[in-house]
DNA sequence: GCTTGAAACTAAAACGATTTAGCATTTCGA
DNA sequence: TCGAAATGCTAAATCGTTTTAGTTTCAAGC
């Protein structure tokens, strides 16, 4: 063996090992050595080879030779990170899907996938540079590192991304300060004092507007900061502990806000477990990121991103982008929605 | 205009419509033409042509001339249906990257991600029979008609099934039966007598399993099938209507089993609408197919799939298909795991 | 008048697979 | 013994794009 840093092994390559052509190892990769005649031995010698060294087709390739020259194949992407929770983009991969299906017809095929990359290492992500991967993406869940990547690329091609502000990107977000505000006005309404701010502690550009603007509400109207509470990620787990440690220590809280639904969850945990009520005792008030808030106990009151208008909106200019190319960015606000539940 | 029904436009046609050769339109299609030096007004009119024709490049074609040569690129893909919530894929998916980032090296590259599927049709899945989109993939979430497609095709590329059993394939699933029995058995020891089993009206082969071994059960026990409430659908809202139909009808329950937990999510939310409590009056079972089970109120005791262990099962299996072809199709069962809480 | 250089392009190869058409042999039937 | 049919393989084209290595034209410099 010993073939240690060759290229990668092709049909070629086995073919030569073989003393066969390429046609013939291609005729028993594909299984169809028994119609086109290959004597069982020549079979049995390729398929050998092919295990022998290891033999990993070039999809590219593959898919370049077999695709019928009538239609078109349009790939569109959904790139969020490995460590985002997926419910995240499933609004958005929906209404593409949508949207992509009205426009699919005998000449036109659309394929959506969701591409993953790990937080902070998009330009890491193959192909997404020379765009030999996508016709169209959209981005979101990005870190600062992945921000400032895109902010210093011009990627050549259609790009929307989902909850960041990126210059010379066609953007998609909450209308900034907005769910920061109008979550502190729901719990000033009712009458609270003691106010506190649930964060991860590694802020994203929405969670970090949420948490200013509810501070300088809040600030604003009662002349004091609201506390923050500081989960360590953005699971549930570690918004119970955050909280469970803030009011074990005696610290007041009767009205809290969580910039995520499942810190949100974690919350009403750590609140169960010191023996409070809700709302009685602690209000909170969540985004509705969460696929079922409706069915916390009780109900979460919410203000956040209109999921389905803001998957809309980053469907359609989607594409838009991909039919008129080089079309200006645009920055387009989505302002939250609020549902009063039961929870404040 | 009026071209109606020609071949898509490619680069050539382009450089025939404007009158250049095709490297000129490519090197206006990367953003080249300054350092390649053409003229201004070539630009432009290869520009306009760009736009007037709907030019969309072919992603394989790019792909195949631009990458590499000396790196192998391995496509894998976690097939699931739009239908299907997300994150039932997503330990699968975390655990396949986690795989593939140990096996990555300069030369040696791969992407993972998500592919989606309406449910029943997978056969029209762009790509999957003649192996031009993936190296290898995990089917999971499939209805009958897509185990039906599966079972007469013999996908030539790396295949693991997730949570159904198929005749030839590589499949991982839990051990037929053992959930629904382990369920019935938690609730017959906690002395209940009003046995209810939950379910959606479309089954999978793991939900109508789990049904029928904990009817079997409670049956063989005391003499009697447990009650058999419908769901319209999978999702919290439709378990909810439907055991509140179930309980407002005066119908007996005081033992729950429901095949998803997104189905206990509801029926959590219809007991309590019923004022009665958990577990006092209505002891809960669920499966543990829920990220935040841990989070209801009460913690609901789930008897399901050991998650990471199916996860890393298949993914496994997924890279030893990938390394050894031509393995035999192996069935792996796992275990359920047993988590008791506090729903019963 | 001849070289040199820049400007503005093009021809052709290459990426890795699949498939069509066809070429040698061998076998068989009459 | 000859032609036809079957057997077992290969050559070469092709998919759509990018890039390298030119080529041609014109202006400037000497």
């Amino acid at each position: 063996m010993a073939r240690g840093d060759q290229r990668p092994v092709t049909v070629h390559t086995i073919a030569k090992h073989v003393g066969v052509s390429p046609a013939a190892v291609s005729t028993v990769l594909s299984n169809r050595h028994e119609e086109r005649r290959l004597a069982a031995a020549t079979v049995e010698k390729i398929r050998a080879a092919v295990r022998e060294l290891g033999y990993v087709p070039n999809i590219a390739a593959r898919r370049l030779r077999t695709h019928d020259p009538e239609v078109r194949h349009i790939d569109l992407g959904i790139l969020t990170t490995f460590e985002a929770p997926l419910f995240l983009v499933s609004r958005a991969l929906r209404q593409v899907q949508r949207m992509a299906d009205a426009r699919t017809d005998p000449k036109r095929k659309f394929s959506v996938s969701i591409g993953m990359f790990h937080a902070g290492r998009l330009r890491e992500m193959p192909g997404l540079l020379n765009a030999s991967r996508f016709n169209g993406v959209i981005v979101t869940n990005t870190l600062p590192d992945d921000d400032a990547f895109l902010a210093a690329t011009a990627l050549p091609y259609a790009v929307v991304v989902l909850g960041r502000r990126i210059p010379n990107y066609f953007c998609v977000l909450e209308t900034p300060g907005e769910s920061g505000r109008r979550a502190a006005e729901i719990l000033l309404a009712s009458h609270r004092s003691q106010f506190v701010v649930l964060t991860p502690a590694l802020l994203t550009q929405s969670t970090a507007e949420r948490a200013a603007a509810f501070c300088a509400t809040v600030r604003e109207r009662t002349g004091r900061d609201p506390a923050r509470v500081i989960a360590s990620s953005f699971v549930p787990a570690s918004g119970a502990e955050a909280l469970r440690a803030h009011l074990a220590a005696g610290r007041p809280c009767d009205a809290l806000y969580a910039v995520t639904d499942s810190l949100a969850l974690g919350a009403y945990q750590a609140i169960r477990d010191g023996n409070r009520r809700i709302p009685r005792d602690i209000a909170v008030v969540g985004v509705g990121d969460h696929e079922h808030a409706d069915f916390f106990d009780p109900p979460l009151t919410c203000v956040g991103p209109a999921n389905d208008t803001v998957a809309e909106q980053v469907a359609t200019s989607l594409f838009h982008l991909l039919s008129h190319r080089r079309v200006k960015p645009v920055e387009l606000h989505v302002p939250p929605s609020v549902v009063m539940r039961v929870s404040a």
